[in-house]
DNA sequence: TTGATTAATTCAAATATTTTGATTAATTTA
DNA sequence: TAAATTAATCAAAATATTTGAATTAATCAA
């Protein structure tokens, strides 16, 4: 799979470029994306007509400013094309409608409890079915659907491309072909991914990440996850699971029920755990707005568990630090937002006691973007990210040209 | 930095795609090169032809197999082109002079103790004169100078290329421009590199690492390091400091000299402090030699110190599985190969002892392939990674072509 | 008001590299 | 010995970018 390229891969390349610095950077008139692109004028001329053409771009105002013909702007027409994400839990399922700037059109949220696989796909074809109807957008224009199940997965083959999955964390589901299923019943391409992974992805393309090529993020969902993004590009690790630090043994057991497991950082932060330690205490809490309350009161039980959360963190975050060397740590998911920053607060006091100084600058810790919600953007963004972003493989002659096909893959003897 | 890309870089592209695949799986005919690298035969006999006359591959014997023109065989003309690599520690000096096949030619080995920046330099200048003279090659045919300084680095500027550095192992370092002063005395390119990266490039060059596309690398040095490469390229982190483990804090101080500081794993794996501990114990050991005899004799402190080293490495191995997720992890440098095997044989002893048993494969930890002149072969590879390597930044119309310039570099206002 | 200047955009031709199709050469097979 | 097969190459076609000139639309200065 070291393959050579030619002019045709070369355009395709060009254009996602184009598309790219006009997303980031726009609205920019032609001149000004040549200079950013050093491609000349003529053949920003070219592409911007073909984008045009179909859709994916409009016209905007004129520049006026100082001598010579006003520059027309170019700006991403946020009507496109649309992009599903569907979100899918433990104990919920978010799933949003986005415009191609990664607007959310249509959200729809419910709770679950541990749905199994047949129970799992009925909803989520149906949730999909109900924000196109509520959009009320024709499917041409929907490049497809996200979907996003809790790593870590059970990789039998090794394949990277996960379109048969057994998620960890979802017990009763075995090499479920979620992709197959329901490809064929939505008619739309479909994507998998971890939701941390998804999380990490949506920030990289809507959030802060637009501005940041290398980060770490740290993902609360119904556990712990992680997602990796290196020089603006998602990274897997070789079994898919990279950045997966939920299971990273811990020192002390976390959870009663499972003490059949040892103990490992993912049990202190499952959120039924932590709601049914408040319950213990005499709190009524069982989701995040009731969270959110005690944390304004400033709860006691709480303020501890947070304290505690951020001791055993701290040595993996200083891992990620070491091994990683991230431009940042993103910390996002299904935590109430004044959570996530008690948290890097408190770590941002530990951090710094446990380092042996020596290097001039440290990765930012950063609350994420997006909310509870990231994961479900993240994973809209994926069938976007896949159309539009400038994969480094698209200049290889390889046929598979997915966001997870590597720069460089692994090579094989034939 | 997100820039077009053109025919001219798909030509130098296509050209290292073609030398790596002979480098990789030749002897290959011009037929099977176009197979593999899905270029036309047309293509590859242009390139190849171009190849040729500058002397980097030559013709090998006809193969005759069933019907048919029997195939002319491509292979690399191992005297194409030579590289010079020097490993700088605290402690020592190792040179070499390489062919294009990384076949050391020349090695020079020298003690030293904790040489100045001025000695260093008048050092590093001899000895690669010293080098050209003895294998009598002209300075053109030499591809450049590679520089192995132990990491990690201060980096004041955020500069990801290291031309100006203070080593933080070398004390009384401080702002040395390396690469301008000796690239003005010897003529030749120079680049520099943190020991532990240049023996990872090393074994992704010419060792293992030519089939295994990510890895981790565990360099035993004057202290301890580490190399990461990630799809088949050299990752360095936001700072430039990824893999760099030597500075993870330790639970128990291992070195009463260096009690100012707060104890972490390179203490431990310090070779002159275990030199020390040993002579306190009565054993006169003072060199890689006499350790390797000293552990044939199964000498019991020493296994003692295996034994506890593979203890403290062991969180640390764990998250890079769980962090970085690669095929393998290397261990290499300047310890022993016995001792190296030892080592690995209690590490996977210890892991799945803290491992939550859910994935199905783990990454192999092996022996690197470059012994004690892993880092030296490692430096001297970069001149030639540099110039033959298919590096995707070389497709981007960005000026620096670097093997340290991003597939997708960081993404700056303009 | 008008012509000169400046800058953005586009048209048309040139350029460079890969691809396509045909040709030549070398070997095996019947 | 002729047909078949495969490797390698020649020559022409194809395709995208680049180059240079032309067009368009604004400001500036007399």
């Amino acid at each position: 799979m070291l393959t050579g390229t030619n002019l045709e891969y070369t355009k395709s390349y060009n254009v996602r470029i184009v598309l790219e610095t006009i997303r980031l950077y726009g609205p920019l008139s032609r001149v000004e994306i040549a200079r950013r692109t050093y491609l000349t004028a003529q053949t920003v001329t070219n592409i911007t007509r073909s984008l045009m053409q179909s859709g994916m771009i409009v016209e905007a105002e004129r520049l006026q400013e100082g001598r010579g013909a006003p520059s027309i702007l170019l700006k991403i027409n946020p009507e496109g094309a649309y992009s599903i994400g569907l979100d899918l839990d433990k104990d919920h399922l978010t799933g949003v409608l986005v415009d191609l700037l990664g607007t959310p059109r249509q959200q729809i949220d419910m709770e679950l409890k541990f749905p199994s696989s047949d129970e799992a796909m009925d909803i989520l074809e149906n949730t999909a079915k109900e924000l196109i109807t509520r959009e009320g957008v024709e499917l041409e224009k929907i490049w497809g659907v996200g979907i996003g199940l809790p790593g870590p997965f059970s990789v039998s083959d090794g394949a990277v491309l996960k379109d048969v999955v057994t998620p960890i964390g979802l017990p009763g589901w075995s090499n479920v072909p979620v992709r197959e299923i329901l490809s064929k019943r939505l008619s739309l391409p479909v994507f998998l991914e971890n939701n941390a992974n998804a999380a990490a992805i949506g920030e990289l393309w809507y959030g802060a990440g637009r501005h940041i090529g290398t980060f770490f993020y740290v993902y609360f969902g119904a556990g712990l996850g992680g997602g990796v993004i290196i020089n603006g590009q998602p990274y897997f690790g070789y079994t898919g699971n990279a950045g997966e630090l939920g299971y990273y043994p811990a020192s002390e057991p976390f959870d009663q029920e499972q003490n059949s497991q040892k103990p490992h950082l993912g049990q202190f932060f499952r959120l039924p755990s932590l709601y049914k330690k408040l319950q213990a205490e005499g709190y009524e809490v069982s989701n995040l707005v009731e969270l959110e309350k005690l944390y304004e009161q400033k709860n006691d039980f709480l303020m501890g568990w947070i304290e505690k959360g951020a001791t055993h963190l701290a040595p993996l975050v200083l891992a990620i630090e070491y091994l990683v060397d991230p431009q940042a740590i993103f910390f996002g998911g299904r935590l109430p937002d004044p959570i996530i920053n008690d948290l890097l607060e408190k770590l941002k006091t530990i951090l710094p006691t446990l380092r042996i100084k020596e290097k001039t600058s440290y990765p930012d810790l950063l609350n994420a973007a997006a909310g509870a919600e990231a994961a479900a953007l993240g994973v809209a963004t994926i069938p976007v990210y896949e159309s539009m972003a400038p994969l480094p493989g698209l200049l290889m002659k390889t046929s598979k040209n997915s966001y997870r096909s590597l720069v460089r893959p692994v090579i094989s003897e034939m």
